[in-house]
DNA sequence: GCGTGACACGAGCAATTGCTCGCATACAAT
DNA sequence: ATTGTATGCGAGCAATTGCTCGTGTCACGC
């Protein structure tokens, strides 16, 4: 097993995992409730009903507490919109892209704290794998299938993924976090259509 | 004259104006090479070679000091920007488009120190005038073209502006931040192709 | 010159922070 | 029971923070 950095020392009994647990949780509740500022560590304790010294038997420091809590996070999100287009990747292309949408969208929504914590309350370069994590594995999915699948691309696979996957990804945190007044399927609509008109062949 | 809330008074002499000058000048300086968490009261005063006391005869608090710096930081970058644009706004719409998104790639690429700090550096929510300085001023330009010229949207104007602005800004300042291995002008042909799709009448 | 108010100073306060360390306790093996 | 060790505690330290206040100084109208 790799040792991990984020943690003092590799919990062994049960009653020392489910303290690095109720940190963890600890920090998530007080990270959304407070906000980065106050997410101090003696607070994360307090909320975690321990006492600061415990905090540090787990956790080297205050980084990596709140590091943790945002990897934890990032992740369940991930894995719940991988989980939703697990058994969908064989749909025709135009369905699948509008499938993917829908889903980010729903994922998104049904998460806003998650989404305000990280696009407005974290210092982003410090906690550098918040959202880059969802980003990152996003990335290598759409890399993978348009390489995959053979679309044909103006860009190489790579870069039309990195400049397909920023886009929808920001214009949909934009939207879930102001709410313009857009009907939500007029809006998966633009972005498919933006997205085809990415990946249609060019006529230079 | 309306009263600046950011100043605690309203300079008079020129002395005084100075002042506030070198502690704005200061604040940017801290905050460009040390970053948000270091920027603290004590070390923007000590940089700009004068006492705690005194810049605080002239800023209320701390917040005030960074939100001078970020604004003035940001209206300098909108005016070179839309001084660049000034005389081509009778451009025909497709070079007009082009013209526009390689001026901001200019201008972000010219102040990458900006875009740096404004993205990965601040708590975005806690200084609220930020990039959205910048953003704003962009919306209303281009709301305003859209509706004079009455190109025909599929959204209202209001929201096809909301669309574009963000997508193109943040792929521009995702872009000059990772410098991802695609052609700048292959680039700024990508924005026009996305943005054209979204112009182009609907076919449904 | 002189007085007066605007200006600048900088030591230092009160509060908060991240973090430690000496000690108590619970548990498993003997 | 008795140890050995893993676990937990919490008072408190050293450092830093934003900010104030009493004191001095300089410029300008008279």
């Amino acid at each position: 097993m790799p040792t991990d950095p984020t943690l003092r020392k590799t919990p062994r009994q049960a009653r020392s995992r489910d303290m690095v647990d109720r940190i963890v949780r600890a920090g998530r509740a007080v990270l959304v409730e407070q906000g980065w500022e106050r997410a101090t560590t003696n607070r994360v304790a307090e909320r975690a009903g321990i006492s600061p010294g415990s905090l540090y038997q787990y956790f080297p420091n205050k980084e990596a507490v709140l590091a943790a809590v945002i990897e934890q996070y990032s992740a369940e999100i991930a894995d719940e919109l991988t989980a939703v287009l697990a058994g969908r990747l064989d749909l025709p292309r135009d369905q699948l892209v509008r499938t993917t949408y829908t889903a980010l969208l729903d994922v998104l929504e049904a998460h806003r704290e998650y989404v305000r914590l990280t696009t407005l309350e974290l210092p982003r370069q410090r906690v550098a794998s918040s959202m880059s994590l969802l980003e990152r594995r996003i990335d290598d999915l759409v890399g993978a299938y348009l390489t995959i699948s053979r679309v044909p691309t103006r860009l190489d696979p790579g870069s039309s993924a990195w400049l397909l996957v920023r886009m929808v990804e920001h214009l949909s945190v934009q939207y879930v976090l102001e709410r313009p007044p857009i009907d939500r399927e007029a809006f998966v609509d633009e972005l498919v259509r933006l997205t085809e008109a990415h990946l249609a062949p060019g006529d230079a």
